[in-house]
DNA sequence: ACATTAAATTCGA
DNA sequence: TCGAATTTAATGT
């Protein structure tokens, strides 16, 4: 039986063309500006910009020059860069509270990821000039920076280890404790909102045996399970939570 | 795969 | 603009 394709996507105004200025709401969401200075903080404000993306859109391509520092102000993005080769190798969620790409803005590379929103998100952005302008002077904006690359390392490491683990139930455990990095992802706080289809595509397993896991997570008292999302109410624990008992 | 339940959206005043 | 009705999405088994 020949799958029947959903409409094709209709043809979207480019991301750079939708773009407008942050609200209050979401500069409050911004874990870095609050770092900086007055006058610091008002060069970022008047340079960020900030777009809505729909579930599926990609925000960007491997391949594609670097215009922009990107953080996630609502939603949940993943990142993956199985462009060319069949397999992903790296497969990270990007939750509220998480800005990426600044390894490659750094360096004025192009981007090494696909980025795409795995719900309807919003994005910020603040412009490569404007992201080194802060860099040259701004120690708490550096600080967070080297931050951000030291906890994005441990985070590939940890990944590794996943990917390693046989045990279903473990492998959630820990990616949910890799979600909920409180220094990466401020903006969580307690409830991830995602699903258990979103994080079994995340992992690598079935929805239903995202649900068998998730179900024995909550029996050891590691997280309550809520509609379209799952609160943690352990994070050590989840971290350590290695096999079933 | 299917039944159940929650949430989102539509519709009629 | 309110809430009931309908549709869509998420969950549990």
């Amino acid at each position: 039986m020949t799958p029947v394709l959903r409409h094709p996507p209709p043809l979207k105004q480019p991301i750079y063309q939708r773009a407008r200025a942050p609200n209050a709401d979401e500069l409050e969401n911004i874990p870095w500006l609050h770092t900086l200075d007055a006058a610091e903080r008002k060069v970022a404000v008047a340079d960020l910009k900030v777009v809505r993306i729909a579930t599926g859109e990609l925000l960007c391509r491997v391949g594609r020059p670097v215009t922009y520092w990107f953080g996630v102000i609502e939603g949940f993005l993943k990142m993956n860069n199985d462009s060319d080769l069949g397999v992903p190798i790296i497969f990270t969620g990007l939750p509220p509270g998480g800005w990426f790409g600044e390894g490659t803005v750094i360096k004025r590379e192009v981007y090494r990821y696909n980025i795409t929103a795995v719900r309807k998100s919003v994005v910020a952005g603040l412009s490569v000039e404007t992201f080194h302008w802060l860099l040259d002077r701004s120690i708490p904006f550096n600080r967070f920076i080297t931050q951000q690359l030291n906890e994005r390392l441990g985070q590939f490491i940890a990944a590794r280890e996943i990917d390693r683990m046989s045990d279903a139930d473990a492998r959630v455990a820990r990616s949910l404790a890799a979600l909920f990095h409180p220094v990466l992802y401020p903006g969580v706080g307690g409830l991830l909102r995602i699903t258990q289809q979103e994080l079994g595509y995340l992992i690598g397993l079935s929805r239903q045996r995202v649900n068998e896991a998730l179900n024995a997570l909550q029996e050891h008292g590691l997280i309550g399970i809520e509609y379209g999302g799952v609160r943690v109410l352990d994070l050590e624990g989840l971290r350590r939570h290695v096999q079933r008992g």
